[in-house]
RNA sequence: GCCGAGGUGGCGGAAUCGGCAGACGCAACGGACUUAAAAUCCGUUGGGGCGUAAGCCUCGUGCGGGUUCAAGUCCCGCCCUCGGCACCA
């Protein structure tokens, strides 16, 4: 009988107190760092995606530990942060005392259960003053490097949250965690220069062994755009306006321009006659929020600065519009308005009567043509093709360059909350901006109850007196504290360094170290965190890297991102009373069948469909493997020994390929096939146990010390050996008449020709196919198929 | 709109290099065990047709074409779903 409560109970005990899977991270001989993704403690617990990953990156490091690497499988918590804050201001309990709680119930009641192999010595806290102490060092390497600036900005601010955000954090101009309207504020921020890294960002992708979908996430996302800038010298002053196009072969279709309503030119350049219009435009642009501003469906509106420009190459007037669909913040801030070209354009033309040039052939009814072709009307340069003028445009003439446009803007780190690591800078009246020197780290978040932001748009710290004043270090003056913390993306985007020193308290990280386990060799995670995780963690490498204290660029050499796991076809919500605990079943179904069934349901790079029905199917499945123990003792059949090879290539396969529904798979085949062998070696079963072990650790555990096995079974080596049963098997091999399966014939190994052709023709059914016809064709490839061509 | 991934039975999903489509599991149905039920075990299960039967034929991987002895897989043109980006100039 299959007792996994007992089974299971029992193997958590002996993982808590005998710790199998200790790393030496000094004398480890074949490291494998193998990590998931940080996660964040919260007072729910770990739901069932969380677990679904985890699951998913602990069957690799098992495989990993199977195969004899030294697995580092760290675990730690992500525990500052707006998300754990805003529970705290929700139930008035204060996070300092929340944090600590959340994380005693996903360490011991829920990751000590679940058999992962992780090394608990490893374990960081990133609201720890120990943790945040190096978040704020890491912050001052890159402030010296100059990667670090304090600037004035215009930033995304969420009424609800009372804090900045960052672009990304910006969904359809909504709040990401709150869905409340972001409002525009220009405030002083701390800003990561992240910028200059796009084009390294994007470059090194290529040397990656990540997913195709994750990679093309982070490309979009940098959002990289080739193009040429034009200047239009105005009128009225010596000054040119700057517009950038990347379609410069259309700049003698340009028959306006149009500037952003904030750019700086367009103060002056409204003429007196149209200050009224401008002031009425300006007062309705600014009511709409980011979300109407930059929706596609809008129509566009603008008004006309009673300005102009002359054309570079022809020298014509050119009047310069103020439009709201152009963006400050993307490219210059103004674009040249091609109407046959542009569809935007087109429409604005349309609408405020502006003259339509055509300048690339087409037919007039083809309008907008937003394709390349042939130039026309161009001048000199009527004839070329679109992208020679594009290629050359440079060096055609001095108001034409070329520049590059990113997507991806600076890392903005200021948060005017509480729950986070307050930025080490001060302020000194007669020095300036000072960095905290190291001696005193870390700048310590104050204890105080007093740390619900008041929507001053300044962070709570600001307010305590105690926190705020100090002493510059340079002059011994007084200074103020910066009183912001730093986003929580932050901390997170350089933990998998400090778990290789993870109680170090004289470094971050120690270059020894570093040398030996790092960069990760496997790391796996949700692609939701591509754009700001991955992103950050990289750029915050890559910055080190440059200082001199790494010596690679990129931290994770793989990495997988996961699907979604849905429940009997929806998604889960709270709404919907849909979601699944993954405590409720370990003592239902068992942590192994649990583990066993959320690899098995779907392949885990896609998601999976969460049905309970399947569990039980499962369970049903550990079963079976367990009976296999009362077997008696006894040779199997060679039918059996076969059977297990051909599991083992699968299995392997699976794992080594993410495919980890497959491996269950061909399990479950293995034992089915054993239904009938009347007795089997106990070495038999210890290999299965081995294949399971990755999937199902405690019932493998116990299988192994049943047959007198000691310590961890992952430390015996994956099954092999039985490739010498393989040669004796015999194969099938599938006969077709043109083409069409007609039967089978079975036969040795690397038979040829002549034997398949002398076994179909003895066959008596296939013999029927050849009668009246004539064999024109035999196309046969060995121990695989013989296709017979027939006139 | 652009970029990416995908579309396979009643359902979740397999199919590694162009070579037996539907592995494995669920559900359903039939049977064994049982006084009965649950549990467990055994069997059947893509559609259509032929046959008393063993079996045989035929269609079939979103749609339409194509390449090939052979296509879920490759090529061309569509449709739909999901993910990312998006007044990005």
């Amino acid at each position: 009988m299959y007792d996994f409560q007992a089974i299971e109970k029992k193997w958590q005990r002996v993982y808590a107190s005998e710790e199998p899977f200790r790393i030496d991270l000094e004398q480890a001989k074949k490291p494998f760092y193998n990590l998931m993704m940080f996660p964040y403690p919260s007072a729910s617990g770990l739901h069932i995606g969380n677990m679904f990953s985890f699951i998913g990156s602990d069957v690799y490091g098992r495989y990993m530990k199977l195969l004899g690497y030294d697995v580092y499988e760290p675990i730690g918590f992500d525990a500052f942060g707006i998300h754990s804050e805003n529970y705290a201001l929700k139930t008035g309990k204060h996070p300092a005392e929340l944090t600590p709680q959340s994380i005693r119930f996903f360490r011991e009641e829920q990751l000590k259960k679940i058999g992962a192999i992780y090394d608990w010595r490893s374990e960081v806290n990133t609201s720890s003053p120990e943790y945040y102490r190096w978040t704020q060092w890491v912050f001052l390497q890159l402030f010296k490097a100059g990667l670090a600036e304090k600037r004035e900005s215009e930033v995304n601010w969420c009424p609800s949250c009372k804090t900045v955000l960052a672009d990304e954090q910006v969904i359809e101009g909504l709040c990401e965690r709150c869905n409340a309207a972001i409002e525009k504020k220009t405030m002083s921020q701390w800003f990561f220069k992240i910028t200059r890294y796009a084009d390294r960002l994007l470059e090194n992708l290529e040397k990656l062994d990540w997913t195709d979908i994750t990679k093309n996430i982070q490309k979009s996302w940098i959002g990289r755009s080739k193009g040429t800038t034009v200047h239009f010298r105005l009128e009225a002053s010596e000054e040119s306006v700057e517009v950038f196009t990347t379609r410069a072969d259309t700049v003698f279709g340009v028959t306006f321009i149009t500037l952003a309503p904030e750019h700086p030119l367009v103060e002056r350049l409204v003429t007196e006659e149209q200050t009224d219009v401008y002031r009425d435009f300006l007062s309705r642009v600014s009511k709409m929020d980011d979300a109407t501003r930059t929706s596609i469906s809008r129509p566009k509106t603008g008004i006309f600065t009673g300005s102009y420009a002359c054309h570079p190459f022809t020298g014509e007037r050119i009047p310069i519009w103020v439009g709201d669909y152009v963006l400050y913040s993307y490219g210059t801030g103004a674009v040249m308005g091609v109407p046959a070209h542009d569809e935007r354009d087109y429409v604005f033309a349309k609408k405020y009567a502006l003259p339509i040039r055509k300048v690339i052939g087409c037919s007039d009814d083809q309008l907008p043509y937003t394709e390349k072709g042939k130039m026309v009307d161009s001048g000199e340069y009527s004839g070329w093709e679109s992208e020679r003028f594009i290629a050359e445009a440079e060096s055609l003439a001095p108001f034409l360059k070329s520049k590059v446009h990113y997507h991806l803007h600076d890392w903005c780190l200021s948060r005017q909350r509480y729950w986070g690591p307050p930025i080490p800078i001060l302020y000194c009246e007669r020095c300036g901006t000072v960095p905290v020197p190291d001696k005193d780290l870390p700048v310590l978040l104050p204890v105080t109850d007093d740390y619900i932001p008041d929507g001053s748009g300044l962070s709570p710290l600001a307010r305590n007196e105690g926190f705020l004043w100090t002493t510059c270090p340079v002059c011994g003056g007084k200074a103020r504290r910066e009183t912001d913390v730093s986003d929580n993306f932050f901390d997170s985007a350089w933990y998998f360094l400090r778990y290789i020193s993870p109680n170090n308290p004289e470094e971050a990280f120690s270059p020894d170290r570093v040398r030996k386990w790092l960069p990760v060799n496997m790391y796996v995670g949700g692609n939701e965190h591509a754009n700001l995780h991955l992103m950050y963690a990289r750029f915050i490498t890559m910055a080190l890297h440059d200082i001199g204290l790494l010596p690679f660029e990129e931290p994770f050499t793989r990495f997988r991102g996961h699907g979604m796991i849905i429940k009997d076809g929806q998604k889960m919500s709270k709404s919907k009373g849909n979601i699944v605990n993954p405590n409720d079943y370990f003592e239902t179904h068992g942590v192994d069948t649990l583990r066993t069934y959320l690899m098995f349901m779907g392949n885990f790079l896609e998601g999976g469909d969460f049905r309970e029905s399947g569990l039980d199917a499962v369970k049903r499945f550990l079963s079976r493997v367990w009976d296999l123990t009362t077997l008696p003792a006894g040779s199997s059949s060679l039918k059996a020994k076969i059977k297990m090879a051909e599991t083992i290539k699968r299995v392997q396969f699976a794992f080594e390929n993410i495919k980890y529904n497959t491996g269950v798979a061909a399990l479950m085949e293995l034992v089915n096939s054993l239904q009938d062998e009347k007795e089997i070696e106990s070495g038999f079963i210890v290999d299965i146990a081995r294949l399971l072990a990755p999937y199902a650790p405690f019932i493998s555990e116990e299988i192994h010390a049943v047959y007198g096995g000691k310590g961890t079974i992952l430390n015996t080596g994956f099954p092999s050996g039985y490739d010498i049963y393989l040669e004796q098997a015999l194969v099938e091999i599938p006969v077709q008449f043109n083409g069409k399966l007609r039967g089978k014939i079975t036969i040795a190994q690397n038979a040829t020709q002549e034997q398949v052709m002398e076994l179909v023709r003895a066959d008596e059914k296939l013999a029927t196919y050849f009668q009246g016809k004539e064999l024109k064709k035999v196309i046969y490839l060995q121990d695989k198929i013989v296709n017979l061509i027939l006139a």
